[in-house]
DNA sequence: AACTTTGGATTACACCCGTAATCCCAGCCG
DNA sequence: CGGCTGGGATTACGGGTGTAATCCAAAGTT
């Protein structure tokens, strides 16, 4: 058989909602009122427009909702780290066709990267030797 | 008085028109034809497709257009390292808020990193290392 | 000269995205 | 009890995007 109707594993995040959906992750379940309270002062959004892109993540899956009394909470139904990767793969392909050095490169070589960044990042090259090496 | 109308320095470029900035970048000035016969066999993309993503982009301002006789010469306008750093921190503050590290490290505990990529990121990370030392 | 190919200009068109407004209902406030 | 408020459902609306088709004129082909 056909895979079902393909509903792809994790959806596509818009940018928009990518704001959204870092203060679900952040939170756990939350209602509309907590994000638009965690949002106003950093943003401009009106309450509506929360509420759009709530219900657009939770359209497409993004976002599981139950319903309490008669509000409802939003809780993350995929993982962010699951997101960013996918992200991170069509980032590195669209623009570096794929290739991650020259992204890394090109990144130190423009911003000011401080020296525990650098301390960080050698770290986790360290990380990704040892488990070649395995 | 205030900045002339603002043209960004470089434009927003689009996934399918970055594919066609790539051809530009790498072939240098082309024509329409060059591109499509670039692009044929990668791509299902009619002929009108890549020439409406051309016009998109001349009309953004990423490539300049020179007429030779009745044909136009395409040449990128703006420079590719520069357009790539500058979807790098949109990407990067989206998705991570900004932090290289966290983007680097999930990228590699997921994909296969050769042996040669590693060497290769850790020869950046002492260049950078020794530009942040002077 | 007729035909085909090529490429510019114009137009299409559905879908996504940012950013809401409107309508409606159930509580809470006074 | 009669507004005010918060939140769900529905609707909006212009702009960008992916993916072309149409129309037309010049160049090359037969």
């Amino acid at each position: 058989m056909p895979d079902e109707d393909d509903i792809p594993a994790t959806p596509r995040i818009s940018d928009a909602e990518w704001t959204v959906m870092k203060v679900l992750w952040e939170r756990g379940t939350s209602t509309l009122g907590d994000v638009v309270k965690e949002l106003e002062g950093r943003l401009h959004w009106k309450p509506r427009t929360v509420q759009s892109l709530i219900r657009r993540l939770t359209d497409k899956g993004a976002l599981a909702v139950e319903a309490v009394g008669r509000e409802f909470r939003y809780t993350p139904a995929v993982a962010q780290d699951q997101c960013q990767h996918e992200e991170s793969v069509s980032f590195l392909d669209r623009v570096f066709n794929g290739r991650l050095k020259p992204f890394v490169a090109g990144f130190m070589e423009r911003e000011e990267v401080t020296k525990d960044d650098l301390a960080a990042l050698r770290e986790v090259l360290a990380q990704a030797e040892r488990k070649l090496k395995k």
